[in-house]
DNA sequence: ATTTTAATACGATAAAAATCGTATAAAACT
DNA sequence: AGTTTTATACGATTTTTATCGTATTAAAAT
């Protein structure tokens, strides 16, 4: 009996223990490129990132060999040029993003940061009702 | 004319233009005491630092001093044992904070961060309410 | 007045993240 | 075949952040 709450405890934080790992600043912006794309060669991703900033190739290089090693990125490296695909999900890295980000800059209230970042983003009157039905949503799944 | 423009500008962005030095990890937890204690040793800080993790005292001193430095803290260095207070708002840096997340995390979205927030968090029927009267409050300040 | 306690100053070091130069090799081109 | 182009590998360096040890000084206690 007991083991059944172990279980579903570690069902429901599954995507934290996978993600021992959190990306850094710069990790974060290949992993918007790769998961947008699919997938991706070192070339490709450092195109897009140059559109942005000024950066040497070897650097994303580098960065996206590290990606590697830490298990954030997979990689084909049959051909020369190797083909890199995201293992992590967006939605799991967000998912664990947000979390941390809510506990270290609103002491953990979601509510806070929803309110702040709503106040701040000035919402058009779509989202305003997608969110509204979004609630909605939410609080008949709570009951 | 044009210059009415660029002075609207200006006051949209102030907060951003004021926050040159973001706050690192370390200095938020520092901050998050200070806003909440309003003025503090390094002492009290570091205290409160210590319920949580194993740190030096000497530390927090040297975190503390540094973001004197920036000018995130002002200090009364007339008596021996300086007091600190925060130079930035509470509310400045969330939204300094937050709009640099949405951007990184949720390629600028911030009705994504919202709802990924709220679908994670598991929040009240009272804070549901909130928010949703929140909401209200904003569609009818856009029109 | 001396000793002990409690504070800051300062600089060194460690740790983490980011950047890049050089070497080397495979592929493409001539 | 030889040359040029385009990859990756690897390690060094730089930059930023965090940590802490030691020196020094002011205040408090004895």
């Amino acid at each position: 009996m007991t083991y059944d709450f172990y279980r579903i405890y570690l069902v429901r934080n599954q995507s934290y223990l996978k993600m021992k790992e959190k990306p850094t600043a710069a990790e974060l912006e290949v992993l918007a490129i790769i998961w947008d794309m699919g997938e991706a060669s070192v070339r490709e991703v450092h195109e897009e990132l140059a559109r942005d900033k000024e950066t040497g190739y070897t650097t994303t290089l580098k960065i996206m060999q590290n990606m590697h090693g830490k298990g954030l990125l997979s990689r084909d490296d049959q051909k020369r040029k190797h083909v890199y695909r995201a293992v992590v999900s967006q939605k799991d890295t967000q998912q664990s993003l947000v979390k941390s980000f809510i506990s270290k800059t609103f002491g953990g209230s979601a509510k806070k940061l929803v309110m702040q970042a709503l106040g701040q983003s000035d919402p058009s009157r779509e989202e305003i009702e997608e969110i509204r039905a979004f609630l909605d949503e939410i609080e008949n799944k709570g009951s």
